[in-house]
DNA sequence: GTACCATATGAATCACAAT
DNA sequence: AATTGTGATTCATATGGTA
């Protein structure tokens, strides 16, 4: 049993005693230890906002092979293991408990997970009297496939944000989250690309420093909207530091707390090197314009054009049937309306949504329906 | 107290004594009664998929889980909520159980939730030993705003879909969902308005008939995603019927079990005026896992890949020859074309099928042989 | 300099039938 | 019950090399 794991047993639901004075809030520093004995030290009720991102407990089983051959670099570490669900949930309770004793009282608190941890997290904060103020959805714009094709691409992350107590007072900066996306409010759903590329820290082999580093456009908007400058955020599981570089970044004072001497270092490093406004970074800020890409396949769902509707061509030289999936069929071809279009017409591509038409007494192309659709969802 | 309540406080975690000889399972029916009550009537693992839109426990000052009733004045607000909490958790315990009995092993359920209640009812899940194979975001694309500019748009709702055990088999009907994304992976993240318009069910007063009717299109696609024709779909709140009324469009059977005359009424009238798709609108494309399998060395046997044939690899790196018993060799290995691939490529696996081609002025992958042959016993 | 192509990789609970 | 053989399976980006 790793060492989070065993604490967090041994102590079960009693609140760890106090070990320090809890005089002093310390701010701008990486303390160096177990996030609940950590925390154990530091004053009641003194810092504003609490980010957390602890493990996940992947439960993980064989290694797994991409269709090309490559293995998956998976999320193996000892810190993510945990002999039981139970084991998990105490773990979880101590550092809750921590975290509020610590947390002002309108103050508050982010957690991030996946399905594997999520739903322990939410309802063991809910059993806290922590106040869910919304679930917030990270679509991940690039997330890695389902290499078997066995489930949906697990293509996001949820977090949880939740005030002290329900009815508490708490900051949320309406408008600059109604800026940062086009004077429209700011949905629940927000998508982002995964830490890649530059952003992402690098060891000295050259391979990335953590294997879950978060993306700093991530914490920029959780900050932006929960906080006031100069306010103290504490993140109890700051592996390569993001929560401080952006709170660097955007004028907050910060408080990580990290085990591993490796992220402890990087992480340092890290914020210590002066962070220009990174541009591509912002980028991401300002949600993306959705593309206005639409799935046929979407069009049959939504009974704008039922299975077993008649296709035709503009010559009406070809005809096929649309079937439940989306995909439509000839009496030589299924697939897709672009791949039965290009098969039918010997051609190497061909674009279905102008290619089919709906049968009838007057042909309706397929593109101008999809317009339909598209102006009914705005 | 209703009666969901009563129920749930009475038995606590016991399953609750059998009815009813629980010998038939019915279909095609709306049961009307509470859904603890109607589920204990059916037999064990008789159902293929479980779809549950369970009451949210909006905590809006509603009484609907209070044992004692009466109206709690605010000094009492703190054990209300906690005892609202148990209660809830308490029913939702009680109906998961008589699902999880009533599931086939191999059978998957879906649930559907928001904040308020979906990390109960995860954890739950988890806790009666269903594994999580996804959660699924659907983001509505018109959500109620939030008109008082204190919190992110609430815009999306969470459905879990799990299997009966870790490991357990489920149905999954892979390229019928890519088919549904334009020949993408179908993401976890959903896009769907919310259910209005000519779809939504109004009473006599024009007013809607029910507060939380979901879209068909959920419905669709998740029973598009998860079942085959003829199999049974179990919908214990089933509210007006969506469940029924895309189940019967898709050719497959269902059970709603609802409380409330007024909504029984609705959805018997719904679900008769749908009507059911036929048979070849609502095939799919075919999973290539159930197309039935063919030995290479048949091929050999029957001349179409001739004894001697060269083989090659899409970028002509590695040849092959065919061997008579329908193994292959090359300078360094031989064995099955999968074997052989396999080792060439150093990889941990290889799909012979795709991997190989006959050689020749243009490439013949062995895969197109293949269903040549199939097509011909046709 | 650019266009194109090949390669690498990301919090992943990732097969199944026959023997 | 455990082993073995067949064979199904990937999307968006970033980076680096070649033409």
């Amino acid at each position: 049993m790793n060492l989070i794991a065993r604490i967090a047993d041994e102590r079960g639901l009693l609140r760890p005693k106090p070990i320090g004075p809890r005089e002093f809030l310390p701010f701008n520093v990486i303390l160096e230890g177990d996030c609940i004995e950590e925390m154990a030290k530091l004053p009641d009720k003194s810092v504003d906002m609490i980010f957390a991102d602890p493990p996940y407990n992947l439960q993980l089983g064989g290694d797994l092979f991409r269709p090309e051959g490559g293995r998956v670099d998976a999320v193996d570490d000892d810190w993510d293991k945990f002999d039981s669900l139970t084991t998990y949930d105490a773990f979880t309770r101590a550092w809750l408990a921590e975290a509020r004793r610590i947390l002002k009282d309108d103050g508050t608190i982010w957690v991030i997970g996946s399905y594997h941890n999520i739903y322990r997290v939410g309802s063991l904060l809910q059993d806290a009297d922590f106040w869910i103020l919304n679930d917030i959805v990270w679509r991940k714009t690039n997330p890695m496939p389902n290499f078997r094709g066995t489930r949906f691409t697990n293509a996001h992350e949820t977090l949880l944000w939740c005030a002290k107590n329900e009815g508490a007072r708490y900051t949320f900066n309406y408008r600059a989250m109604k800026g940062l996306n086009d004077d429209l409010q700011m949905r629940s759903d927000w998508l982002m690309p995964i830490c890649a590329g530059q952003e992402r820290v690098k060891g000295a082999n050259g391979a990335k420093a953590h294997p879950t580093q978060k993306p700093e456009a991530l914490l920029y908007r959780i900050l932006l909207a929960c906080t006031k400058p100069g306010q103290v955020v504490l993140d109890p599981f700051f592996g390569t530091g993001t929560t401080g570089a952006v709170a660097r970044r955007l004028g907050r004072r910060w408080i990580g707390i990290e085990r591993e001497p490796a992220y402890v270092k990087v992480a340092r490093e890290r914020i210590a090197a002066t962070l220009p406004l990174d541009e591509s970074a912002m980028q991401t800020m300002a949600d993306k314009r959705e593309a206005p890409r639409v799935a046929f396949g979407v069009l049959v769902e939504s009974g704008l054009v039922p299975p077993g509707t008649a296709l035709t061509d503009a010559k009406r030289r070809w005809t096929a049937t649309v079937r439940a999936d989306g995909s439509i069929a000839c009496a030589t071809h299924a697939g897709s309306i672009h791949k039965v279009g290009a098969a039918l017409q010997n051609a190497p591509s061909c674009n279905g949504w102008t290619f089919w038409h709906v049968a009838g007494g007057k042909l309706q192309v397929l593109d101008e329906l999809r317009q339909q659709h598209l102006s009914a969802l705005t």
